[in-house]
DNA sequence: AAGAAGGTTTAACCTATTGTTAACAGCCGC
DNA sequence: GCGGCTGTTAACAATAGGTTAAACCTTCTT
């Protein structure tokens, strides 16, 4: 099965019942969810973390899912809002709306509908609006590598294609060109968890990556005894 | 600020009074709206218009929202649809999120809040929305997709009919040629769920569309594995 | 109402790509 | 020279993708 990452949504709710079988039922459905117990927490977890999603129940102690709205929009424009509450006066409905909720259920609701709404929402929202300050091209020497497609291209010869993993780690590295990426930084960014055996399995892709760079004799990978490596381009 | 362009909404409401109404007061709110008063009419004049949104009624004599709203998916994968209904039965609440609705509101609502659910779904919907630019021509290599008649032609050959998923597919390519497509942008925008079967049912249709592009040796669907595909025109 | 036709999804089978690990060899620094 | 790094290759397992055909579902016809 393709391992599509899933999507991490951020649940502010107080009552505990409500808000654990809430969880679970979003988890079941293939989402991460952080639950925070009120807007306090909410807040914190979310300057913390990339959501795609926010759900917040309006009346908390504390902190009102509205003052927690307005703090979140803030930070961050675009991400999705949903408010959950058990009233539903019209004044608040629109107050959601003006602070930029994305949708606004009235308790009870369907879980199902819930789920159906969350999902319409992160469709909308295309995965490229979201400014990516990502770099994606890079000159090493007489190399060009471009990370999106994950080609290595040198001079007018044909572009290799990089695994993602190779394409990961050549990154890495020339976003630290002549100097020191660490094996710590490699191993807890690219494999994300720094062991032994990721250890040695970071060391098969240097000599890959050393393979495709030795056409070009200026450019090279070297190691710093146990510290990383370096990719340096002489002159 | 500047003055953008209204938006143009599409109104089907058999409710002659209902309807009325409630154009009057979205124009009152600076949108272009246009009133069908069923089904048939809905889709007439949806064919002939680029709207920003379309506001369907489920229940109408002739042919019903849901109805409607599958043809206006078939032309447009991505216009946003919200729906309205007296009844409020679960069941079709969820067949309406199914077949991609944006949102759904049980009369009587508040126009106020249908205001600004509008606004709330048009506000995600435009930002500089690269991807989903209103472009229904192309040229790739040799062919020429003219996707609003689903046609795809060769040189002087007889168009080749391209069914409503073979030409989102297609469209979609042709919009980032020569760049990455992530599948996920196809699944989430095309299939409008992204799991393993219709990411397989995606590979099915690339399957389809090589087959016709195989005429021009110049233009390929390449992969980028684990990404998504690149369409790609040689020279 | 039955059947044909077209579109889409699911299943099945096969190939390609990718990542990990083992094995063995050489190297570093003390 | 010794023990822990590092370099390299190859085998293997796991996952993703390519393709075809059958199943399924609507819609259109008769």
């Amino acid at each position: 099965m393709m391992e599509n990452e899933a999507k991490k949504i951020l649940l502010v709710e107080d009552d505990p019942n409500f808000g654990i079988i809430l969880k679970d039922y979003l988890t079941i459905n293939n989402f991460e969810v952080t639950h925070a117990k009120n807007g306090m927490e909410g807040f914190e977890k979310f300057k913390r973390n990339d959501f795609d999603l926010c759900i917040l129940d309006v009346m908390m102690p504390y902190k009102d899912g509205f003052t927690l709205a307005k703090e979140i929009r803030d930070k961050n424009a675009s991400v999705p809002i949903i408010f959950l509450t058990a009233k539903s006066l019209k004044e608040d409905v629109l107050k959601g709306y003006a602070i930029g909720a994305d949708d606004y259920l009235n308790k009870p609701f369907d879980s199902e509908v819930l789920l159906m709404k969350i999902k319409a929402i992160l469709q909308r929202k295309t995965p490229e609006n979201s400014v990516d300050t990502k770099q994606f091209e890079f000159r090493i020497g007489e190399f060009f590598l471009n990370s999106k497609l994950r080609h290595l291209s040198y001079m007018q010869d044909d572009p290799v294609k990089l695994s993602p993993k190779e394409n990961d780690l050549l990154r890495l590295l020339a976003l630290h060109l002549n100097d020191l990426m660490t094996r710590e930084l490699a191993l807890t960014k690219i494999w994300r968890d720094d062991n032994y055996f990721t250890s040695r399995s970071m060391d098969v892709y240097i000599a890959k990556l050393r393979k495709y760079l030795k056409r070009d004799e200026n450019v090279e990978i070297l190691n710093i005894h146990g510290e990383g490596f370096r990719l340096v381009v002489k002159n």
